[in-house]
DNA sequence: CTGTTAGCGCATTCAC
DNA sequence: GTGAATGCGCTAACAG
């Protein structure tokens, strides 16, 4: 293992002073070109690793981050999010984060443009946001850039904001696995069929949209017979829900698997037992609480979890390179890798 | 949040000196019996949690790290751990590690017990060891247990020895999955067959007993025609294998789904690919190079993964853990989940 | 624009 | 057994 260069070798390298060195490497503050090439010539040869603990040993400064995402129960996705955002407070503990948390209605936007607002008003370091709505977040972001506070998205792309990073799932391929896994579980030249939750508002997810493309394009490519909208579930009305849906499958009974485009698989599940249908297959996104024992049980077939927690989780790592080394990323966006689980990998 | 308590705000309060409060903290040195009292009050009452920053920075001690697996490949599933053990080091950087790996190859206990002598020979501060001969494990841990060097096992269990930690899978449930996946993937109605490779050799790994009985497991409770021990194919013989396998299937025509009980499925592909028998499914273990290609091209259906990766990057945080921190894991023994994968979610 | 320097919290001497 | 002193590499503040 080669000796590890530190800043004031490459000062001495370059004859100039490991103040200037530390400048050039972070892009603070001014440096004459001549001082820069001279360092950056150094750095191409010898390679400087940064030392990221003497580094937080310096750094005793303590930022105050501001969290805007909608509102959860235990266990339900944003939830999940939430996690992975706490403990990478809690693996970077030693940076010093303080935190202040802005919950919204994710079918209100009167409520995000308030919960917005305080976080614009609270003048945070940095910010995380998890947006359903695009033209609130896309005024707060405008007014984050103007005061040069970087954020972060989490799980949705708003066009027209400047992100340090945006972290989101594949929802095309996510509802390609759905409709396979679907495909998959229920037995050969059997049916298929997809349900929506409505709400009194009528609002269709994006997230969901992408899905339902992305479960077309399975569908269109072999011979499964599936019905793409069977039913509109009013979500509010459990009773109504019951009666379409039970409906459809006396109607239909060659449909062995369900699925809806969102992570209520559970609700499915509910019903389908009720109504002693066990021979038909549920899956469902994301691994949330009802879910998951749902899959224990049986009730549900597979999950697909666009890993929440890792995106929380990296959202706060990105904002740690950001605000402390001031470390740009290669590409502003990606992509959290897709999980399939069983109930046998159940992690 | 609270303000982080440092050892010297421990030490004023205990009535001591930092130096007598590092000792407590880490095992290290006599302190009276007074002094550990007063402090382990202090601790109990404030909670004081280590920075890990200012420790590394502190410790500039290097380590150097024996590493004792069988020898692999570009792209083979013990390459997949080193890769694992390379991130840590990698991502560990700055706390100094200098390791000396000794491969050995995995089907020859001499070179085995060969491997394992040199690497005690050179004295490490901590040794990474995978293990295929029982035997020779035991005999290598006696030693570095009469040395005080902490070791922990990567993908293999050996009774009657002290690690720090073990790394496995449940190898079990990954062949229980295979069948899973074998049986979604197939018509339903159609037959699979499992085959072995064998080696001239000829011992049987305890990994793909283990897996057999997970995948005979799935199979008995359910109405699936299937061929256990379908063939033995001698790898080292290409086209005797070939006939093997192809004239078995020419045989059994309903069988439509095959599968080993190791990494090899990329074998069965080729040699599938090569008679033109594409609507035969292959599930195959691990995402190996050759697998992966496979899966891309559509001659595996799906793999699955015991984060091989996952277990290399956790041995080696598990050691670093023991050599700086002194700190004991609650249970030593770790199973890595399993991973599904589809040609839509590779990583 | 650049060099110098204090000090971050901890582990480790070395006197006592 | 214990406490005080030193330095790890880096950052930020300040003097030039």
């Amino acid at each position: 293992m080669a000796k590890q260069v530190k800043i004031k070798d490459i000062a001495i390298m370059a004859g100039v002073s490991a103040g200037t060195v530390d400048r050039i490497l972070h892009n603070r503050g001014k440096v004459s070109a001549k001082s820069r090439e001279a360092v950056e010539k150094v750095l191409a040869e010898v390679g400087y690793r940064h030392n990221i603990h003497t580094s937080a040993v310096s750094l005793k400064k303590t930022y105050r981050l501001g969290i805007a995402i909608p509102s959860f129960a235990a266990g339900e996705y944003w939830s999940s999010i939430y996690d992975g955002i706490d403990s990478a407070l809690d693996e970077y503990h030693d940076v010093g984060m303080d935190c202040e948390t802005f919950l919204y209605d994710q079918f209100d936007t009167e409520s995000c443009r308030d919960a917005f607002a305080r976080l614009l008003d609270s003048h945070p370091d940095a910010a995380l946001i998890g947006s359903t709505f695009t033209i609130n977040a896309q005024i707060l972001c405008n007014n984050l850039d103007k005061l040069e506070i970087p954020y972060v998205f989490l799980d949705t792309i708003v066009p027209d904001t400047n992100p340090v990073e945006t972290f989101t799932t594949d929802q095309h391929t996510g509802g390609y696995l759905l409709a396979k896994l679907l495909d998959m579980s229920t037995p050969t030249g059997s049916e298929i069929a997809v349900f929506s939750f409505v709400r009194s508002g009528g609002d269709v997810s994006k997230n969901a949209e992408q899905r339902k493309e992305g479960f077309k394009a399975y569908i269109s490519d072999r011979r499964v017979v599936c019905h793409i909208d069977a039913g509109m579930l009013p979500i509010a009305d459990k009773q109504a829900s019951e009666r379409i849906l039970i409906g459809f499958l006396q109607e239909h009974p060659d449909v062995k698997g369900v699925a809806v485009m969102n992570s209520r698989g559970h609700i499915l599940a509910d019903m389908l037992k009720a109504n002693g249908l066990n021979d038909i297959k549920v899956v469902s996104f994301d691994l949330t609480a009802d879910n998951v024992r749902h899959l224990k049980e049986g009730g549900i077939s597979a999950l697909i979890c666009q890993n929440p927690k890792t995106q929380g989780f990296n959202a706060v790592q990105s904002i740690i390179n950001k605000l402390l080394y001031n470390k740009n990323v290669d590409r502003p966006h990606k992509m959290v890798p897709i999980d399939i689980i069983f109930k046998e990998n159940l992690p």
